[in-house]
DNA sequence: TATAAAACCATAAAATACCATAAAATAATT
DNA sequence: AATTATTTTATGGTATTTTATGGTTTTATA
């Protein structure tokens, strides 16, 4: 699984269509599921997307911690209930669901911002607002990435 | 085995019938016995369903934990007698039994929702009521989730 | 024979596949 | 380096299929 790098901003049809990136598509083209899964970010306005075989790994992560376990009731429960499988047509497009647009106050346009295994889709104002508050964060507290 | 994701609302006739999701239809649809199978959730006032190989995941789990544990003999007596298999119809229909659908409060409308290798049956107002209680114990004490 | 369960038939709405084109990016040529 | 050709990508509209849902008939069962 490459990963999801870069913005880019799409428009929507009249039918709520939208191109996923090309550079997308491309780092899911190896999978077996040829789309995405979309579900409203819990922290922010906007939409998070990953692939199925992410989803999965998820899921095999909480049967690991116990089938029944009563932590993971709480966030599986919002993940896996909102989670939308979305198959690209032939031309590599999606429909979003009317609610997952409403969560991030998308109308006629979307950007899709890369996450590294993972990605986003905002409404173009509200990422904008979103990616300067995120710059001056990172200018006052600067936080510490360990690798392995 | 694919995931069971997102979640439908379907009304039931006046015979009981409701439409099993097709996306749930799907993650089953490879599997010998083509139904699922649903008991009372012992947590919540809802409907627990898996497909039937799924159910015998878990009976060998029971089993490779100890087939004397105490604990897990509560379980297994809850889980295996509660439990009950529904073929689909032609057009992929199930018949809830009266008891799981009195356990659950489903009069006309279901939710189906899905949970990664399960999904649950809710009454609609119900379901809604309990995300939103998820929702709120997520931003509270944020679990952790491992991947691999 | 009455009653419940299963099989069968029909249809509107929603989802998906199909076709066509403009714009952009890439490759090839001068 | 500039221009042209070719491919890819994004976008729009239409046709077809699937799905959910209702009703009716037939078969099994008590």
């Amino acid at each position: 699984m490459s990963l999801f790098l870069s913005s880019y901003e799409n428009r929507l049809d009249t039918k709520g269509r939208v191109s996923v990136p090309a550079s997308f598509r491309a780092s899911i083209a190896s999978e077996k599921f040829p789309g995405v899964v979309l579900y409203r970010s819990f922290t922010n306005n906007c939409i998070e997307g990953l692939s199925m075989s992410r989803m999965e790994q998820l899921a095999n992560a909480t049967d690991k911690m116990g089938v029944f376990d009563s932590e993971l009731d709480d966030l599986s429960a919002m993940l896996f209930a909102d989670a939308r499988p979305l198959a690209f047509d032939v031309t590599g497009r999606i429909v979003i669901p009317t609610d997952l647009l409403k969560h991030a106050g998308i109308t006629d346009t979307a950007v899709f911002v890369g996450r590294g295994n993972s990605f986003q889709i905002w409404n173009p104002d509200a990422f904008r607002a979103a990616q300067e508050k995120s710059l001056s964060n990172l200018r006052t507290a600067r936080p510490n990435l360990t690798i392995s």
